[in-house]
DNA sequence: CTGGATCCTCTATGATACTG
DNA sequence: CAGTATCATAGAGGATCCAG
């Protein structure tokens, strides 16, 4: 039973009763990190193996280099990624995925992979709701 | 190798050579709804069981009339979520999972585990981020 | 090359009052 | 009970310029 089910929601419930801050929960501490903008973009890229700083601009041409810069710090910050300096001149900056977030991106990958197979679905859904009364 | 290795990264560069639009990405369509703020929260309660509108509102004290209302109609328009009204006086109103939100959730919900698992070692990994000259 | 600093915009979210 | 409508705010994200 412990198996399968997640004690998240009654934990939830508990931290509740207990009137604690949900900023204090574990899922939302974890979550509202990884669902930002560009961190699934860059932890997908950073999976496949290290990249340089321009590497990453180069292949997410979109983002801006403010928020490059923010998110792999606090990716960093959060024991996902390593930083690593190499003192060449100019400097070169190497970013990897710690073992940390090697081990968060394995749980994380499965939803990607739902999303790869289901997202037709998922725009579909979107446009019916949108086309009934609904919407 | 395509059992272990996600496409998404493959594709993701595909599609940027076409010049194609980000947000059309498979994985944004789906992650960007799921990591707001309240949705992983409500998708827990509702992957345990159906619940009432004011049953969630008890059980996330913290949230905002406005915010449930909003987040449980975006899960009900990408077809995560199920409405039901019952025609009773004052009419109640139902939220359960569809099965494509019980799809989803079985994928999303290991990250949920890893966090449930691992949260402790990112606050400390924060900690020790901000206690260092990078923070 | 890899950022930091600044200013600006837009979206997500919150507070409050009202309704079938 | 289960919302809708409106106004207000904070924070995410973008544009641009500057620096080691």
């Amino acid at each position: 039973m412990d198996q399968i089910s997640s004690p998240t929601s009654a934990r939830l419930r508990a931290m509740q009763a207990e009137g604690m801050n949900l900023d204090s929960c574990p899922v939302r501490t974890v979550v509202s990190r990884l669902g930002s903008k560009w961190a699934p973009l860059l932890l997908q890229l950073l999976a496949e193996r290290p990249h340089r700083f321009s590497e990453l601009r180069r292949l997410v041409p979109d983002i801006s280099q403010r928020m490059i810069t923010q998110t792999l710090r606090d990716l960093e910050r959060d024991g996902y990624v390593n930083r690593s300096v190499l003192p060449t001149k100019p400097p070169s900056v190497t970013y990897s995925l710690t073992d940390m977030g090697v081990s968060m991106f394995e749980s994380y990958r499965l939803l990607f992979e739902w999303a790869e197979a289901n997202h037709q679905a998922v725009r579909a859904a979107r446009e019916a709701f949108d086309a009934s009364d609904k919407g």
